[in-house]
DNA sequence: TAAATAATGAACGCAGTGTTGTTTATTTAT
DNA sequence: ATAAATAAACAACACTGCGTTCATTATTTA
């Protein structure tokens, strides 16, 4: 039986993508070159590219493995008729926020700081949105205030994008459970109710 | 009496920065070179280092002087002694929205898209965060859920940003007042309230 | 109209890219 | 254990873009 790849080119792979996060988090992604990566590597730069067309192609290739793996760990998220209930923001922040921590290294290179990579928060929102939408129920006729699903939809998604972002920017300062939690009572309830100030109906 | 700036050079400036503008919307930053601007400008290659240092330095140029026009309409926004209440999110966002309507093609090319410069949101998100804890009421101590000051603060800006943002890129749907409106519903009501759907409490 | 200065044009070294060969080292398969 | 396969190293190449210099030309201001 032959082995699947030679394991040379895991070894080399291996160096290139540690490598190549080190450097995103020292120096941001647009200021790395080629030939910073073999030297962290520890490859010659032709190596690099036997591998890797070039530095967007490798990007793109770390930034898809582990959004697959994010993908994964919504759509385990069970969803009830109403994807606007309560819970569904609870429970698909919760599952996203304990998926970052395992790989927290690599969400704080990509969307903090100088580091930050524009593409990947987008992606990152796309998931969020999707799961969001889901199971969205139009039938949702007697709206008081004629609100614009669109609009709606990016509120949740931009806000929901904004706590994760504030959270790991933030070292984590609160239980991911805690954080969830919060935020599903503010966006349920809005900021009069949830900060205790008295509503102005 | 002299002129303050010499005739050629008021003309110069403003070619690189038209064809700057230009080029961001045709191909996004990074992929511009000085000689793209130079071409575009139909001046010397040379020139452009005459009024510029580099590529980075044209980008703040830009920015610093169009942030500090939006600065200073939303200065202008009477703030209550509650920052939180409803007018101040509608009041301010109403500003900010017809101020980028009358530079909408700066902005679109700075916050949309491929061309989207992350800088530049972060910039803008400042600008309202600083506002919107400009009066902030430390004394609102009964809050039911303990909701922490940070995590709210950063939910306003980033669903009032995120909003922003998915109204220029659609090509401004609704009028600047009809989206503040529904935005500062949905945050002081709860999306719950604001979509016509019963609270379960 | 003369002096000042902005803009041009050509050239330079530098850094980084992506490619092409050839050679060396390692791994897999016989 | 050894031969065939192939990954990696090494050197060199043309190419693009950057930022600077210097002499020359054109325009503007005084």
């Amino acid at each position: 039986m032959s082995r699947k790849t030679d394991l040379r080119i895991l070894r080399t792979k291996q160096s290139i993508r540690t490598a190549f996060y080190e450097l995103i988090q020292e120096k941001g992604y647009e200021a790395i070159t080629i030939q910073d990566i073999a030297d962290r590597a520890i490859i010659n730069r032709n190596t690099f590219y036997l591998h890797y067309q070039n530095k967007p192609d490798l990007l793109n290739t770390c930034m898809d493995e582990l959004l697959s793996e994010l993908k994964n760990a919504v759509i385990l998220c069970p969803i009830h008729m109403n994807p606007f209930s309560i819970s569904i923001l609870e429970i698909v922040m919760q599952a996203i926020l304990e998926h970052i921590s395992s790989n927290i290294t690599f969400y704080y290179a990509m969307l903090i700081e100088e580091n930050r990579i524009y593409q990947f928060r987008t992606k990152v929102e796309s998931i969020i949105k999707d799961k969001l939408n889901e199971g969205w129920n139009p039938v949702q006729g007697n709206s008081p205030l004629a609100i614009s699903k669109e609009l709606l939809l990016e509120f949740l998604v931009s806000s929901f994008m904004g706590i994760v972002i504030w959270w790991i920017k933030n070292d984590r300062p609160l239980p991911a459970g805690e954080v969830s939690f919060q935020f599903s009572r503010i966006v349920a309830y809005g900021h009069f109710k949830a900060a205790g100030i008295a509503v102005e109906e």
